[in-house]
DNA sequence: TCGTAAAATTGCGATATTACGATATTGCGG
DNA sequence: CCGCAATATCGTAATATCGCAATTTTACGA
């Protein structure tokens, strides 16, 4: 019997070098960044930004890139665990994932 | 007693951004971890690693890879600014520069 | 069951990174 | 000055990443 225990208070070796490396992109950064207030820095939208977080659609217009280029940032940033993805009809909604980003700081306060 | 002046002060985004990327490599990242205790992550040497850090050849030896890659290494570890270089005659030792990794550390904290 | 809209996936060219061997540079000692 | 050792830099090939357009998938509503 193991015991799986990773909702701990940091994150192991290689959930860190996946956090680093979805952060080591400067739209990537901006975005998580930008999550931290959506409602200032993102159009307005039908759902509560602060609650359920922002489309993929507002991500392309603010960073200015294409639809796909968006979509993959986010996909990125949620396979390093740090956004959480709230589907809603046709929306794909992104939040930061609170959670995860504290262990990612406690991560780099105590294992770096 | 002294008052670590740096404790408040943050990275500029570019500056951020550098340690990320520096960082989203498993070798780098585990050779900064290794330079928090030299003398048991790498082999005996001349000059005390505690003080001045350890040489290439010895993160060479620990990394396993060629001489040119090791360098290259603290090279990016270096213009990141996360560690300090002292040469010693025909040698460079690298040592973390901890000020710096706090800045790293607060900016993750509080920009992030 | 259409048509439409949003997002995910795929495939691609351009660029960046990785890691190497070869070579240049630096610094010591004889 | 010469030879040697350590490191830095250069040139390279392989691989990875970036960002896009095109396509597919998912979901809604008429």
């Amino acid at each position: 019997m193991t015991t799986n225990e990773d909702s701990g208070i940091q994150l192991r070796q290689d959930e860190l070098l996946a956090a680093l490396r979805a952060l080591s992109n400067p739209h990537r950064l901006s975005i998580l960044q930008w999550l931290r207030d959506p409602v200032m820095h993102f159009e307005e939208q039908k759902v509560d930004a602060t609650r359920y977080g922002v489309c993929v659609s507002s991500i392309r217009k603010r960073c200015e890139v294409s639809q796909s280029t968006a979509s993959q940032f986010m996909a990125t940033l949620s396979d390093a665990g740090l956004v959480q993805t709230t589907r809603i009809g046709q929306w794909t909604y992104f939040a930061r994932n609170e959670d995860a980003i504290a262990r990612f700081r406690s991560s780099v306060a105590s294992d770096l």
